[in-house]
DNA sequence: CGAGCCGTTGAGGGGATTCAAGCTCAGTGG
DNA sequence: CCACTGAGCTTGAATCCCCTCAACGGCTCG
């Protein structure tokens, strides 16, 4: 495979890894950040490119873990099976998050991983992070600090976005993907039935929200899936919804 | 400080580490089970004791992390403020959890710990784990484990217990609390108060749903603080609730 | 063009919250 | 010893928010 070095931001085709990562935008927030520069052309040559549309699933609940993924641009949720048998999703992840990491310990993954948005991502061999862990020590604390920021969000969506009126849970849910594109103006609008399996409300209740919302200017341009977002507007509505 | 070594399998007074690791009922559970035997008496040197009453706090949000804990006996919770102002607990745990595992990456806690019931933990000093973690990556393995214990369990808890009818709730808040006290017939039950913080349902919804479950058989000798749980009923009830 | 899915909106009912009262119990002080 | 207090638990009644059921419109796709 020639390596045809792409300086576009964000090649659309699956490049091979070496000559994508020295121009990857999430480079510095990436895992491998932490080596050394000399190492940085032996890692790169082990990662590998991966797409994504919107819907397809990085990896499957109970799948023997062979994918550890870095997130390049889009957003990921976590879903799970409810013992009653709904899905249930527990956590976004935007740019920059590392996910898959139970791939390193040899255990299935626990939850289905599924491309929200369209997904850019890097797709990093076990083997590999380990054979670096094992040289460079800063990696595995880079990597532990991974696992308590997915421990932190974890916390926090359970403490916020499943909590309080249904107004305020989308708000909150709003707020979550605010901050995983804090650069774009218009985002992701989840479905109405994504909106129930977040936020534990029916799609009706999710709907009434979302218009009420358009109504008050804090979303505008709503279409299916994405909406603009008026993030002052936004930040007032959740100010008085904390009362 | 003299090493009399208590035969009790829970000394109530802090004892030095040595001597009561080496009986400790979660040895085997405990993260320095990885060691190799040899080691064992050097890590148990570093490992104090440490006896909460319920209500004590193991550690507080944005305390600088100098405390990482296994627990030998109770429950500890996880609380975090909310936006709003108010407490949310996001996630229990148990007999041979490890937790306030950010204070290894020099990072303040994000939550509280505090102890639910009376609590039995050990002490481990950062510094100590990070020794053994270089000497044996085995550990480190161990401890990235932990991690992904931890978010397991935090993704169960949003899954689980903060979704459905009130009833539904608190039963599934009983099946947590039956796992963590699996061996014991009399369960740690949460007030009221907690309960709201746990499940989002106002204290007066809570109550309503335990007298409910009291008068259905599920629960019996109801006090503040504990019941009997009748742990084939609250699976049946389960079921049925999850129809 | 009909079928099906998704989103929206309305009407009605049900479960949770709110407001309120009464209860037990531990602690306090007369 | 006992009234007094305050906190937590329970229960009732009224209100409100969300869920349920339903109808309709837009859209894609066969």
């Amino acid at each position: 495979m020639l390596m045809k070095a792409s300086l576009l931001p964000l090649p659309a085709e699956p490049s091979a890894g070496a000559a994508g990562c020295l121009v990857c935008q999430v480079r510095s927030r990436a895992l491998f950040s932490v080596l050394p520069a000399e190492q940085l052309p032996d890692a790169a040559a082990r990662v590998t490119h991966a797409s994504f549309a919107a819907g397809d699933a990085l990896y499957l609940e109970a799948q023997a873990g062979r994918s550890v993924f870095t997130i390049r641009t889009g957003i990921v949720r976590f879903e799970r099976a409810g013992s009653d048998g709904e899905r249930r999703i527990v956590r976004l992840a935007g740019p920059g998050a590392l996910i898959g990491q139970e791939a390193l310990l040899r255990q299935p993954h626990a939850e289905n991983a599924v491309a929200c948005t369209p997904v850019e991502a890097c797709r990093l061999p076990p083997a590999a992070v380990e054979g670096f862990g094992q040289s460079y020590p800063a990696m595995l604390r880079e990597l532990m600090r991974r696992w308590q920021s997915a421990l932190d969000a974890s916390g926090e969506w359970a403490a916020e976005v499943t909590r309080g009126s249904a107004r305020r849970r989308v708000l909150k849910l709003l707020d979550q993907i605010a901050r995983l594109q804090a650069d774009e103006e218009r985002v992701w609008l989840p479905s109405r039935l994504e909106m129930q399996d977040m936020l534990g409300v029916v799609p009706e209740t999710a709907s009434r929200a979302v218009s009420a919302l358009r109504r008050q200017g804090v979303l505008a341009e709503v279409l299916p899936g994405s909406a603009r977002l008026d993030r002052a507007a936004l930040a007032r509505a959740l100010a008085q919804a904390d009362g």
